[in-house]
DNA sequence: GTTAGCACTCTCAAGAATAGAGTGCTAAAA
DNA sequence: TTTTAGCACTCTATTCTTGAGAGTGCTAAC
């Protein structure tokens, strides 16, 4: 479809415009395409084709006597059509693999040390959200004594997940009941997602279906309070202090902007799992992302797969300006390692 | 001692300085000083004390025709010996208590919470560490079965924290099997520090004089497995954009080495941790904190106390130019109020 | 010991001048 | 018709200058 928009050269031209840019962060003018790129052409031509790329909508200028950047179309474009994949170096891979070999098999920790491993690589923001609590089947429920009114919850997921969780228990609860309705849930309970374990738990007509019987206020009110969890992703965060590194982010505000997002992690956690195909990449190049203070960014994500045929999602955050094939195989490689590494460990 | 060493004149002149440095972020001239407080003195007599203080270290000059600020030695002896408890307000005090009142009993949403009220009261970073993992009493200790090769073990300290651990076990342990070395080991070893069931379960003989018996291969290696627990401490920080709204970190790279410094959290972990009296606050200024690229902050901290005599700590982080009376009462307070909330709750 | 007065220093902001980069356009060449 | 050389034009970035203002240090008088 696009190519039918663009003659060849107006692709070429903008291809070595968006490498050059992305290499040296300054706009790139037509003498310099002449020198860098063995285009047979001439700079007047080169001009002439840099102003119909800039009137269609893929180049811009900063000021009249400057050089041309890629406009967020133009990047489209060219991460659309025109970039082609580039394999990560074996030395690139075994980095990546290296990094899972000393983590321990802790589900946290595998998420922790992938934004890491990321935001090492690909010298940007590594981000890493766990799947969704609610969609995680529940593994096995183990209840501890804590004192007379409490006790811990530890929810096994089949992903390998850990939930804790402290419930308020009735008080004259005897540690032979709490361990009888402990085994009671596990019996009735393993092997479901935890949302509709929690739908259950708090309707007491389905409560007696699932349980083949009336459960006494007790194990009813230790279910309910045990499954009484929040939606919860958590969000993994590593190496926001690239950024300072990139001459467009050279003044305080425009990293300002940026920063105040990071902290908020429920914006980086709908802004990575909105909607999209399993193991799919996506990119999302500047203000597409639709985050206030983030369009100078752009954004590779993909989904990675942990048992129990959950998703979670990873990605990488970085200027706009970014080595777009590269990341691209960083995602890509990434999440299969860790799709790899959830299905046989654990 | 250091009353020794200035007039009272000389005090009132570096408290007044310290005040309106704080208030301004500008150089304070002899001029402002004689508008804004009523000191009984000119301008020219002013400009004498303070080249006097500046001889003695407490204050210097950007450059010749521009007002002093205070040194680190200058916030020192204020700090020490010249500010003035300053009460928090009803408001403030309600707001703390009310950041917990949402939370639940679980141990690590107390923490998270805490540094994000710290930092949301304070206009600084927050900062809170956890108590140290090795010093923490066992309370508890549950298996829960994953596959035939791996359990998890889940640690319940007497602070109310919880560590899990995916342990490797020999393959031919029968879950009866497991569930008896659960209970010899939670007899035998529940009421000791984790350092203390480190040492134990990785030397044979310790090993056979607790348990009064020589334990088979499966079982030590269970134990050992299980608590071959590293040295930890989690840390949590919110707040830190709080740091672009202060002009003096107006440049990239002054907030460039800070925030490069607070993605490494073993060392903010070191700078708070280090030997204080409990219960203490003790204010670091400056180059103080021994930090390279944080040489612009001042740390406020104070440990707090949970369950089973462990202490963690709590620290604001801000530029050396803080409101320290206000600063040190809000994390006084924190650290009180989070002692009380681990004393009555779990 | 304190203060008024004043010369001196340094910063900061606003122009002015200059060099340089890169374009757009035109007219000639292919 | 397409490409290219040439050139005028525009805008930026740097440097230098200038002047105003802030604040001091010093001196001499109180």
């Amino acid at each position: 479809m696009a190519y039918s928009v663009l003659d060849s050269r107006k692709y070429a031209v903008l291809e070595a415009i968006v490498n050059c840019y992305n290499r040296t962060a300054e706009p790139v003018s037509s003498q310099k395409i002449v020198q860098d790129y063995d285009m047979g052409l001439s700079a007047a031509t080169l001009r002439n084709t840099m102003a119909d790329l800039e009137e269609l909508g893929y180049l811009t200028h900063p000021h009249t006597s400057a050089g041309r950047i890629p406009t967020e179309q133009g990047y489209r474009v060219y991460v659309d059509s025109l970039m082609t994949d580039q394999k990560l170096s074996r030395k690139e891979r075994q980095f990546i693999r290296d990094g899972y070999a000393a983590s321990s098999r802790d589900f946290e920790e595998i998420m922790d040390q992938t934004s890491k491993i990321l935001s090492a690589i690909s010298h940007h923001i590594g981000v890493v959200l766990s799947p969704e609590l609610h969609e995680s089947i529940l593994h096995r429920l183990e209840f501890i004594s804590i004192d007379s009114e409490h006790i811990l919850a530890v929810l096994l997921m089949a992903s390998g997940a850990v939930k804790n969780q402290v419930v308020a228990i009735p008080k004259d609860l005897s540690d032979e009941e709490i361990y009888r309705i402990n085994r009671i849930l596990n019996e009735k309970l393993a092997g479901m997602p935890l949302k509709q374990i929690r739908q259950i738990s708090q309707d007491p007509v389905k409560l007696k279906a699932v349980f083949d019987q009336h459960l006494s206020d007790p194990i009813a009110t230790v279910t309910r309070n045990t499954f009484a969890l929040e939606q919860e992703t958590h969000v993994y965060i590593d190496g926001t202090s690239n950024f300072f590194s990139h001459p467009e982010f050279g003044e305080v505000q425009k990293i300002e902007s940026l920063f105040r997002v990071l902290e908020q992690k429920q914006q980086i956690a709908d802004l990575l799992s909105s909607r999209q195909d399993p193991l799919g990449i996506q990119v999302l190049i500047g203000s597409e992302n639709g985050c206030e203070g983030m369009e100078m960014c752009s954004i590779v994500r993909s989904s990675y797969r942990v048992r129990g045929n959950q998703f979670g999602t990873i990605g990488v955050i970085g200027p706009t300006r970014m080595a777009y094939p590269r990341i691209v195989s960083i995602v890509k490689f990434t999440s299969q390692t860790i799709s790899e590494l959830f299905e046989e460990s654990l």
